[in-house]
DNA sequence: TCTAAGATGGGT
DNA sequence: CCCATCTTAGAA
């Protein structure tokens, strides 16, 4: 069957969508979503599988956990910009700016499932057998971007989310983040959250519990 | 200036 | 398990 394209896929996500002050929230409800760039006249699109929440204050496997650096500046800024660093001198890792200015939340994006222009993937992703999408790093090298869309806003012409839900429920999982051991405590936060069931996630979930009461309140 | 470490990924 | 690869933050 064939991807259809339709305009649905130009309704953004509306600035306010991000600007809600509860990140783990903002994680959960990105699932499930479309990421769309258009980066060089080339489509690609794909539907949000994994998130991670990271919180500014009190969170202390946030980039911005109480202090501001130059990098983390985005951070800071108003929601609904990319905040892209690159991760091991090689990983292009894309998260989305949340809550109002002054509050640094994010939400990195963590796997997507494949939706449209996987050619331009494949060939981005110079012919991998890999997956193309599962993991923040593969993600953003499938979908062209790079530390240059940092501080680009969702509401743009080269890289939003749409509206669009997946038009069936799904079951969400909820599982401690990855590759944040350094955080002490933090490190135990239920912040992970997949699609249950959902083969293009990063890695399995630890346990099969759902995602219930793992919000900041 | 100098340096250690990092929200990874792919191959062995 | 190993390591490529380079920016960043914090120390000196």
């Amino acid at each position: 069957m064939v991807f259809e394209i339709n305009t649905s896929i130009y309704e953004k996500l509306p600035r306010s969508f991000y600007e809600r002050a509860d990140v783990v929230e903002i994680a959960k409800d990105l699932l499930g979503k479309l990421l769309v760039t258009e980066t060089e006249g080339v489509l690609t699109i794909g539907k949000i599988v994994e998130t991670e929440a990271y919180c500014g204050r009190g969170d202390k496997a946030c980039h911005a956990n109480e202090k501001r650096t130059p990098r983390t500046e985005v951070m800071y800024g108003p929601a609904g910009c990319a905040y892209v660093y690159l991760c091991y001198g090689i990983h292009h890792l894309f998260n989305v700016v949340t809550n109002v200015e002054g509050q640094a939340d994010a939400v990195l994006i963590r796997a997507l499932e494949p939706v449209y222009g996987t050619e331009a993937m494949r060939e981005r992703r110079n012919h991998t057998k890999a997956k193309l999408a599962s993991g923040p790093g593969t993600l953003s090298q499938a979908m062209g971007i790079k530390t240059n869309l940092t501080g680009v806003s969702l509401t743009g012409e080269s890289i939003w989310i749409t509206k669009d839900s997946n038009e069936n429920a799904f079951e969400i999982l909820a599982d401690t983040r990855i590759g944040v051991e350094y955080a002490e405590e933090d490190a135990l936060k239920p912040w992970r959250f997949v699609i249950a069931g959902n083969t293009f996630v990063s890695k399995p979930v630890k346990n099969k519990s759902p995602a219930n009461h793992t919000g900041l309140s």
